[in-house]
DNA sequence: GAGCACTGC
């Protein structure tokens, strides 16, 4: 038999039929029954009698325990061997038989394990194991929610296996591709793996698949769990494993055609559970009171307290420390606040040991960490034995009437609060104190928390379908279908783009915005720039769009911040402003002083450079010019106009219009919104475009830019298309330009164009005066 | 005259 038909074979070894009568090891040929392997390697060599999809348990852990490192040929380090000693005692590594006899036997696999089973690092081992990878030109891929996860669990199962990082196992994450021609095993982020499938719909690069954290529902992993449902009909060489947390597990199990399940168990200290006998009406001020009290009363330990916000953690810390500070007979406390836009030294802190008491005989110190649903998933602190739970976490919403995402206080999942408590019994056992009632957490929260694709809007969700050649949306098996009406409204956004056409294929316009990392409204700027000769703005604008906002503004310091800010501003708007900013910040030398000095945040500033450059990529990658307009600092000038018009072939659906009575209306929705106070605009302009809907108290647009109504209409005449508008001073102003403009060209036929022209010019300034005067007399 | 839960490409 030929090496290159036995390789064939040991790829697919369930596509014989008629071997299915055989004891695994004898079905391929070549393998262990002849005595050879299907991949040359010498006899003596730790694998060469591994048989591709049919290893056991048993002859894994003998090669593992070898002395030499069969994947790289080198001795075994002594510390290899203190870590394999500690590998063994995971709960995970009981299970080692039993997840190879499923998975040799079945092509998807869920598996559900709980916190410290260790399935996140030695399930993907196993499988290098029995699927060889390295041998066959094959990758396994691990996805993960999070960069920092698929960093730090990479490092750890290079260490494990004994290999350099970045070798043999490695990472892949937006920036950051640490890996190599020799990498078989491969933890990555489920976004990253939905891009790369957009360029090799079948991922034919792996031979195996595993989607880590499951139960965490992001945008990415229902992508990607609806894809793999689709590939595994088309290459039944592929393995899937789903892991998950424990909640979920039938739902996973049901949606992948009845999967076989197997379950871990995890290795976490009890956690007892209080509730309050009766509601609360003020969580917060309850929330203070209860890590006070444990603070006084309970023994040795630190405390972990959700809350829903920066203002409302920072607020409670005060409060915290200056009560608990006043208390006599109590220890002393650190109270540190937690969450993501906290710079990184701040958030490190709460890993500062717990102070020691005042005397030695004293009471003991404690930490109390004040945190976001951060601390939940994405970090970890270690000495948590007291958690409080208010039972609130930020959520995002999607309203697809009014077309907007935005983020709500909202009861938390029984799954959430289950993870919150998990928090208190990582290192011993640990007490975690509900502030609502057991008959609430029975009966009014939900299960688990809706996953993020019934929460979003699906603009990019779509566009990223439609490029993996998925048609038909409406019968994607979806594991949660989003409402009809979310996915109508990203149809028709995507439609009026030009991503889609009428019948909803994918033009190809569409086809390169969805190579673009970023929403279809920027993507579609970008691609346009350079019409406008301004492609190297657009893409500093996209990129500042990108990232977190730019501009610090201490509490203490605000006027100043206000002042630094202020020789920025561009008097027609936020994204000439950000444009602004960003040459002030790489004519300072990206100096980090300069951005201190100019309240600029430097991360922030720097990682937006980052995506420039990114997005730079891109652009040559699809061949659009790099532009820039001659420069000139006049407001109106050609270069500002041309940034404003390449703006406004993104923005036209998000324009509002300032009416007589001085506020603005959204044009479609007629929605009334106010500037956001953080606006540069300096004038009453008529007609703005806006990056943002902010919806609080009030309803903000935020990041706006003066644009003029011709433009709107010469980027998208199909879209004012006015019959559909609902009616408003800004239609009228549409319509009255458009039959102008038809009466323009039919007047030209007859000749009377230049009259027609100044008239209407006339007309169109009477118009704006009016409406300015009029919004001056109303301030 | 005011906020930004958390991720990700």
């Amino acid at each position: 038999m030929s090496e290159a038909k036995s390789q064939k074979r040991a790829e697919a070894p369930k596509e014989n039929p008629y071997l299915a009568h055989l004891p695994p090891s004898e079905r391929l040929v070549g393998g262990a029954a002849s005595g050879k392997n299907p991949y040359g390697l010498a006899p003596n060599h730790p694998l060469a009698n591994f048989v591709i999809g049919a290893t056991t348990a048993e002859q894994g852990e003998a090669a593992e325990e070898g002395d030499v490192n069969p994947f790289n040929n080198k001795p075994f380090s002594e510390k290899y061997r203190k870590i394999l000693a500690g590998r063994r005692k995971l709960p995970v590594n009981k299970h080692r038989k039993e997840f190879l006899n499923l998975i040799q036997n079945n092509q998807v696999v869920i598996l559900v394990g709980e916190t410290g089973s260790g399935k996140t690092t030695q399930i993907p081992q196993f499988m290098v194991f029995d699927e060889l990878p390295a041998f066959k030109g094959k990758k396994i891929a691990c996805t993960q929610p999070r960069r920092l996860a698929a960093m730090s669990v990479a490092q750890r199962v290079a260490e494990e296996m004994d290999v350099v990082m970045g070798q043999e196992v490695g990472y892949n994450i937006r920036f950051e591709d640490c890996t190599s021609e020799k990498t078989f095993l491969q933890y990555m982020t489920d976004g990253m793996l939905l891009r790369e499938a957009m360029n090799d719909p079948l991922l034919s690069r792996y031979s195996a698949i595993i989607l880590d954290e499951a139960h965490d529902r992001t945008l990415s992993t229902d992508i990607l769990m609806g894809l793999m449902k689709e590939i595994i009909k088309k290459r039944d060489d592929l393995k899937v494993v789903v892991m998950s947390a424990t909640l979920d597990a039938g739902k996973f199990q049901k949606y992948f055609d009845n999967a076989p399940l197997m379950s871990v168990p995890g290795r976490t200290f009890p956690v007892e559970i209080y509730y309050t006998p009766e509601p609360e009406s003020d969580y917060l001020e309850a929330a203070i009171f209860t890590a006070l009290q444990i603070h006084r009363t309970e023994d040795a330990g630190d405390i972990l307290l959700f809350l829903t916000g920066e203002e409302e953690i920072e607020d409670a810390c005060r409060k915290i420390k200056a009560e608990s500070d006043q208390m006599p007979d109590a220890g002393p406390v650190k109270v540190f606040p937690l969450y993501s836009t906290l710079p990184p030294q701040a958030q490190k802190r709460i890993y500062e040991d717990a102070p020691p008491p005042k005397t030695p005989d004293g009471r003991p110190g404690r930490k109390i960490v004040v945190s976001t649903n951060i601390a939940e998933t994405s970090l970890t602190i270690d000495g948590i034995v007291y958690v409080i739970d208010p039972g609130f976490s930020k959520q995002k919403v999607y309203n697809p009437r009014i077309r907007v995402e935005s983020l709500l206080v909202s009861p938390i999942s029984k799954a959430s609060a289950q993870q919150r408590s998990g928090r208190a019994g990582r290192t011993r056992p640990g007490k975690c104190f509900r502030l609502y009632t057991e008959n609430a957490f029975m009966k009014e929260l939900i299960e688990t928390t809706y996953p993020e694709i019934l929460r979003s809007n699906l603009g990019t969700v779509v566009l990223q379908l439609k490029k993996l050649g998925i048609d038909d949306l409406v019968h994607f098996d979806f594991m949660d279908p989003p409402a009809p009406e979310t996915l109508m409204r990203a149809l028709e956004l995507l439609n009026y783009l030009g991503a889609l056409d009428d019948d909803g294929n994918l033009t190809p316009l569409g086809a390169t915005m969805a190579d673009f990392p970023v929403d279809p409204q920027l993507a579609k700027m970008l691609i346009a720039s350079p019409q406008y000769g301004c492609s190297n703005e657009i893409m500093t604008i996209v990129s500042m769009l990108n990232v977190p906002l730019v501009f610090l503004r201490p509490p203490d310091q605000r006027k100043m911040a206000d002042e630094a800010k202020a020789q920025f501003a561009h008097p027609d708007g936020d994204h000439l402003t950000l444009l602004n900013v960003y040459h002030a910040y790489k004519t300072s030398g990206e100096d980090q002083k300069w951005c201190y000095d100019n309240f600029c945040n430097f991360r922030t500033l720097k990682s937006a450079d980052n995506v420039r450059t990114q997005l730079k990529r891109y652009m040559e990658r699809c061949d659009l010019d790099l532009v820039s307009l001659p420069f000139d600092d006049k407001p109106k000038g050609p270069y500002y106009t041309g940034i404003r018009k390449a703006l406004t072939t993104g923005y036209f659906m998000q324009v509002a219009h300032q009416e007589r009575s001085g506020s603005y209306l959204t044009v479609k929705d007629n929605q009334v919104v106010r500037l956001h106070p953080s606006s540069c605009l300096d004038h009453a302009a008529e007609w703005v475009i806006y990056n943002e809907f902010v919806l609080t108290n009030q309803n903000y647009i935020r990041t706006v830019t003066e644009v003029k109504a011709e433009w709107l209409l010469d980027v998208a005449p199909n879209y004012f298309d006015l019959d559909s508008f609902p009616n408003c001073e800004g239609k009228r102003v549409l319509e009255k330009l458009i039959m102008r403009r038809k009466s323009g060209s039919s007047s030209r036929e007859r000749g009377y164009e230049e009259e027609d022209r100044k008239k209407s010019r006339k007309s169109d300034r009477s118009d704006r005066d009016r409406d300015r005067k009029d919004s001056k007399r109303r301030r």
